[in-house]
This record gives C-alpha cells, sequence and structure tokens, in this order.
DNA sequence: TATTTTTACTAACACGTGTTAGCAAGGACA
DNA sequence: TGTCCTTGCTAACACGTGTTAGTAAAAATA
C-alpha cells in the first residue's frame, strides 16, 4: 500500500458528491453563488475529514499572489550574523505577516549580484512585495527597483528614490543625543559610528552629531570622528585609535549599541571607567544595553515597531489601499541609565 | 501604453522562433535532446533580451518542489525579539541556500496551533523541507510531522523521535564546564539555566552540571538552581533570587551568554565583584560574550557552523542522497577568558 | 399554460511551466 | 527501392487551483 497522497480539491469533490468549483465557492467563502446549507457542510466535512490544504503554488499561480514578503538585506553573512538587530525586526514582521496570514522569506543580496539579483527576484514572482533593510546610498540595483512593478517599502532610507519607507530622523536624534551631554557640561565629544559613511544612517547620525557641535558653538573636529562597521569588534577597534592619539575628549557618542559594546571593552581594557573619566551615549537600545555595565545611555530605537509599521505600509499597499504617505517617522527616545555623568570640571 | 508585461516562456519562443517546448530544453541545458547550436542562440538571445525569469510559481506547481526551506520556530514574537542566536543561524542557512540556489522561508509556530500549523504548512507545500530550532520536549504538533512526509531537520534534539537533527552534547559541554570550574576549586557551585526544563537542550545541561558535581564528590543542590526563561530580564531576576536567599556560592555556570548578561547586571548592581567574589561561566559565546566587563568565560557553540551543518543534511535529502547518521553532534569549545578565577581559600 | 426569474449548481478555460511521445526530413544501409 | 536510424524539433498533456459563462430544474409571475 502506498503512502496516501495529498487529496486535492478534486479529492474534496468527489467524496462530497459535488464539481470541484462548488468546493472553491464554499471553502473561499465566495459570495454571489447560492450554495445550500446542506452542500456546504457536506463540503466542510469532506475537506476536514481529508485534511485537505489548498496547494500554495497553484493558488500563486492562478491567483498572481503568492502571499509572501520578502525581507531583502544587503548585507553579506558575516554582518547578519553579528547584527543585534535583526531579531527584533523579523519579531516585528512576524506579527503582522501571521495576523495577515502572510509568509516571510528572508533574502540576502551580495554586493556584486545587485542588479541582477533584484531583478530576478521581482521577476520570478516568489514574493508579492519587498521590505528592505539598511540600504546603502550607493545601492546601484536598488534604483533599477522602481521601473519593476513591485511594492517595496524601506526600513531606513535611500535619498533620491521615491519608494516608500519607514524610518527615524537619525539627524535629530542623534542631535538631540549629543545636546544632551553638551547639556552636562561636555565640551569635547567623540563620535564611532555605527557603519561606514556610505550607508545613509551613519551619514545622517554624524550629521546630527555636528549639528548639535556647531549649535553650541564647537566646531566638529574630524579627527574625533571614527567608523565603525556594524560589530563590537570594529567599535573595540576604533575605540583604540581614538584613545591612542593626543586628542582628549571627556564624553563619546556611539552610533550603535552593537559597536559600543565593542568599545566599552576597549575602554575597560585601558582602564578608564565610565563614566568618571568618560561619558558615553549609545543608539539603538538593544536588549543587552540595559544590561551593560555600566547600564547604556542610549537613544532608543523602537526597531520592533519600525519593522511592523514597514510590514503595515507594504500590506495595505498589497490590498490596493491608499497610502498617502510616502514616508513615515518614527519617534526615538531618549533612554537615561548610568553611562553618562556631568563633567566636573577638574 | 500600458506597462509591459513579464515575459513568458511563450513570448521567448516567439521571438526565437521556436516552440516552448524548445525554450525549456534551451534554458535548463536538458541532456539527450539534440538542438543545433544556432536555435540555441537564437533562445538564449531572446530570452536575455526579454530579461526573462521563469515564474516560480508554475515551476514548483509541475515541478513538485518550491525550492524553498522553512525555518521554523516555535516561539512567540518576544523570545524571538531576544534571540541572540538567531542572526547566527540565520547566517549560516543563507550561506549554504545561496550556494544551493534555494530560498530560505520564517515561520514561527505559536503553541496553541501547534498540531494544525505544522501540518498546514507540510500540506501547503509552501516548502521542500523544515529545519526546526530548539523544539520544546512538550511539542505534541512535533510528533505529528513523522507522519507527513516532509523532510526535516532539528537542530536541537527531541527525544522519542527518529528525525534527523544537529545538536551539541549538552550535558557533555556542561559538565566540562562545570569541571572546569571545580578544578579551580570552587565547590559550592550554583547554576541558572537557559531555560524553562521542558526544553531539552535545558534539561541536559542541568543534567551535565549534577553529573560533574557528582563526579566530584559533592551532592547537587536544588536551592542553588534557578531557572531562566531565554531573556537577560530572567537572568537578572534569577540572580537575584539566588542572592537573596541564604545559601552561599563562589561560582555559577549560567546555561546561555544572553541570561548571563542579565545575571551580570545584578551582580554589579548587588557590588559583587566578577570573578574576584563570585566566578561566571557562560554559554553559547554569543558575540557580546568576548566584550563584556569582565570578558566571559564561556562554552562556545558555533551556531553559524551548526545552521550550515543542518542546512546540509536537509538539502542532501532533498536531492535524494543517503544520509547514514540520523544524528550528528558537534564539538564544544570551552573559551576562557577572565570571568573565573581560583577560588583562593579565605 | 407560457414566460420569466430564481436557485443551485457545473463545464471549461486560464495561469506558466516541465516533460513525454511523436513527427518530418535526411542520410545510411541492405 | 524500401527500411532503419539519426537529427532537430513540436504538439499535447499534466500540475492544482480560481473564476466566468452557462444550464437544468424549480418557483414565481403573467
Amino acid at each position: 500500500m502506498p503512502t496516501a497522497r495529498r487529496a486535492t480539491s478534486f479529492d474534496v469533490a468527489k467524496m462530497a458528491g459535488v464539481s470541484r468549483t462548488t468546493v472553491s465557492f464554499v471553502l473561499n467563502d465566495v459570495k454571489g453563488f447560492n450554495i445550500s446549507l446542506e452542500t456546504r457542510q457536506k463540503v466542510l466535512e469532506a475537506a476536514e475529514r481529508l485534511g485537505y490544504v489548498p496547494d500554495a503554488s497553484a493558488q500563486a499561480l492562478v491567483s498572481r499572489r503568492t502571499r509572501a514578503l520578502g525581507l531583502v538585506m544587503t548585507r553579506s553573512p558575516h554582518y547578519i550574523s553579528t547584527d543585534a538587530f535583526l531579531p527584533r525586526i523579523i519579531a516585528g514582521l512576524m506579527d503582522v505577516v501571521k495576523e495577515r496570514k502572510l509568509r516571510l522569506l528572508i533574502e540576502s543580496v551580495d554586493m556584486e549580484h545587485q542588479d541582477r539579483a533584484y531583478l530576478e527576484l521581482a521577476r520570478a514572482k516568489h514574493i508579492d512585495g519587498m521590505l528592505l533593510l539598511t540600504p546603502r546610498i550607493d545601492d546601484v540595483g536598488l534604483r533599477k527597483l522602481e521601473q519593476v512593478d513591485m511594492p517595496t517599502v524601506i526600513m531606513g532610507e535611500l535619498v533620491g528614490t521615491n519608494l516608500y519607507s519607514v524610518d527615524i530622523d537619525n539627524c535629530l536624534a542623534a542631535k538631540k543625543g549629543v545636546q544632551y551631554l553638551l547639556q552636562l557640561g561636555h565640551r569635547q565629544i567623540a563620535c564611532i559610528t555605527n557603519a561606514p559613511p556610505s550607508y545613509s544612517a551613519a551619514a545622517d547620525r554624524v550629521s546630527g552629531y555636528k549639528e548639535a557641535l556647531t549649535s553650541a558653538g564647537i566646531a566638529p573636529d574630524d579627527s574625533l570622528i571614527r567608523y565603525a562597521d556594524f560589530d563590537p569588534q570594529s567599535g573595540y577597534k576604533q575605540m583604540k585609535s581614538l584613545l591612542a592619539q593626543k586628542q582628549k575628549f571627556t564624553a563619546i557618542f556611539i552610533a550603535s549599541d552593537n559597536v559600543a559594546m565593542g568599545a566599552f571593552a576597549a575602554l575597560h581594557e585601558t582602564g578608564i571607567r565610565v563614566p568618571e573619566d568618560i561619558s558615553v551615549l549609545g543608539f539603538d537600545d538593544i536588549p543587552w544595553a540595559e544590561y551593560s555595565n555600566p547600564p547604556l545611555t542610549t537613544i532608543r530605537l523602537n526597531a520592533q515597531e519600525l519593522a511592523r509599521k514597514a510590514c503595515f505600509v507594504l500590506t495595505d499597499l498589497l490590498e490596493g489601499k491608499d497610502v498617502p504617505q510616502k514616508r513615515q517617522i518614527l519617534d526615538t527616545e531618549l533612554v537615561i541609565r548610568k553611562s553618562c555623568a556631568s563633567l566636573t570640571n577638574s
């Protein structure tokens, strides 16, 4: 006896003694057709007994909708593995995706095959819409995306495109954070970014940092700025580099908690106390920020909410709803813990 | 002028002046049919010019393969968001998936709808195979999975099933770790788990902890054991609970670095120094372990490699290759940093 | 009774692909 | 000349579903 094959809608029809069309009408609850209660129940019962589940590929083929969204990251596996952000993004997306009975596909696009990758993903119609995570300013293939007919929402920003996006105001958030440091009396404030300047979020956070300084009558000093590369390791390295030079500073704005973790280690290792010797301000509020030593004062970015919002925009677009705002901005919040202290004049 | 429709293989055939069958033969490089070089080139050129990409749904329908793997987690969104493990798992999977030209689907199954969820996922044929992450011992729906015909590989362990799995020896790893603490002279050693005892990994790590103690002639004391719940917060709470009681200890084995982060905070807050007052041993070696204060001595679990291995097993199964070993065990490694010190007799 | 309307369905096509079976033309061989 | 084989292709079916157009029977209306 061979293993029982998967039941198709034909099997259900046969068992219920009706046509396949009727089965489809009943199970999809199609309006405008009169199906007797008796028939309806026969169909439902047969479907239940056979454990019938419609074939997703067949449905996708005929309806031209896969009911799947794609989370696309322009990153290499190494950067994915150390991304403290990703779990919350996924949790947020999963939340909405489950509610709307969709599925989530994860895709990473490496720099070399950008242009082809996006097009093929769209053309093969694996997904109905795309959610883009941290695109680079110089992402060439991305611009081709506007040509292809695929709804896309960016979590972050891509200047010069007209795609939908959900983001925070990186510049303003950084500015407010640095203003807090200024308010504590700090005048020599260093900065380590979250990423290379080709990432727009990194560039914007540096802008905010500089704006705050300028507003306070302090000339930004490029020798106090370092560019990290997402992971703690790069934070460690850049902090070491800052400490090695003559230029002194009493506070530092590190535009990523993940990077800050590495920087903390460099400070501890050098015997510098936080916040007594140097105040540290982070960015993101990753789950571990609260538990670092000392607990990290940081700018909270609600990643889960950002993902949820982006996902809502995308699903609304797919359902044909009108989404008036091309760009939505989420609020950030300064979370004051123990890594920043007011500057006691020495 | 309407937007140009997606090109189908029919369009390619028309442009090349051949039949659709020929197009299929050429593009899929089917052996055993003689296609002239001239025709072959005409087809390839037409496909290129039209930007033809085969429709994934149609291919899936006819070939009965979606070329997608599913990463399935039995967790609620909250636990996903604080999972320090997930990025490395995803990075590992992505690595293999890209190489084998597959796609990755992420699915979370909540406890209530377990039984239906697995079946529907399998029956709808969204995916060709499943990768299961940290299943619970009491995962009822999972056992039904053996009935349905879907290749499955577990990252972790599920006792009492015959499914393929890739895992570490949790018991042995924990035992070796605790033996290191014993070797440093500690006799009163507490334990905080990574998860509730219904998770097999948690249960096994506790077993290893107890075995080490017993082997050293020390009777395990249940009042020194606490069960955490994946996140740092639970670690903080359980450490507080341990510190609040009379029972003293000079070292603690915390079966998850993520949980250990919270426990560290509780220790710092109470003014207890690590490792001078209490030695702390972690488990997992998450990216942040190296950068904590002090750097965490821990048992390394190579999550990315585990994911890669699991993915290889699954893809081999899908390609019909014979996989002799039902259960593969990865090595772990004790990474000695600065959070454990030898006990100086007071 | 003859005609229209309503009820409760079904036949048949479309979606875009992979694949089996077959066909025409041309050369090789008896 | 007739048969067989090779070369180079194509017609047609299958995959499992959603949906439009249509139909037979019953009920309502004229």
